[in-house]
DNA sequence: ACGCTGTTTTGAGATCTGTCAACCTAGAGG
DNA sequence: CCTCTAGGTTGACAGATCTCAAAACAGCGT
């Protein structure tokens, strides 16, 4: 990283909605980069990005860890260590409800990420 | 990377143009995954996604190299290597013309990035 | 209280990443 | 051929990341 100022956190970027225009529009500062990086680093690895996938498109809104871990052959920890690294990237939300712990997917975010990336014009 | 079956390769996304549908309707497979990955990844880090952002909106469709070094207090070659970055994970173009090279977006990627992301209900 | 299951935290090791200094390559212009 | 500038490559180092085993924590049963 570097030292950023002002520091916009990625909790701001669920409030506020349309953020920042394409940046196929125009270039972004440095704050809004150092902001929404994290973001596209968290969906960077292929778990993750599996996993956000699941998450998302989880017919009720929210999945169980228990339904995600055996997806992979990996250990259950692993799983929660990136489970984590998305909740801190403000991706998902967990709520405990009695022995299982479920994911939601926190649309704003996303919605945000994708008009960043849409280009308007050719 | 690892050791995948198919091997979705990023040049292949830049052909098909839907690719698949957002991950908020679907779960997408782990080769997708895998193969979507780096291109996030890649725009993981503050100065990739604003130099990503500074050649996607460059006026003329491509910008200098020696017009992106000076916006950042980094050295050449740590510049150099950003933009390896983003050229293998498919994000961009070079091209040498005369002494200069010019980068340039590819927007297929950007577009399929985004409709990942985007969700198309709740 | 005890044990059992699901999930997270901790600790550790191997690999990857961001950065710079030093060096190399490509082209322009004498 | 020589020199100058624009970029890229190599090597090295500190810090981050991915993974698992072991331990800890949270609820539910008995």
């Amino acid at each position: 990283m570097s030292k950023q100022a002002a520091a916009l956190t990625l909790t701001d970027l669920d409030a506020g909605q349309p953020c920042c225009p394409p940046i196929s529009e125009h270039r972004i500062p440095a704050e809004t980069a150092a902001a929404l990086a994290p973001a596209f680093k968290a969906l960077g690895d292929p778990v993750r990005l599996q996993l956000m996938s699941m998450i998302a498109s989880a017919p009720d809104g929210e999945i169980c860890v228990c339904d995600l871990t055996p997806a992979f052959t990996l250990s259950g920890p692993t799983i929660s260590h990136h489970l984590k690294t998305l909740r801190e990237a403000g991706l998902v939300d967990a709520e405990r409800r009695g022995t299982w712990v479920y994911y939601r997917a926190r649309p704003g975010i996303m919605r945000q990420l994708a008009s960043l990336l849409t280009a308007d014009r050719g």
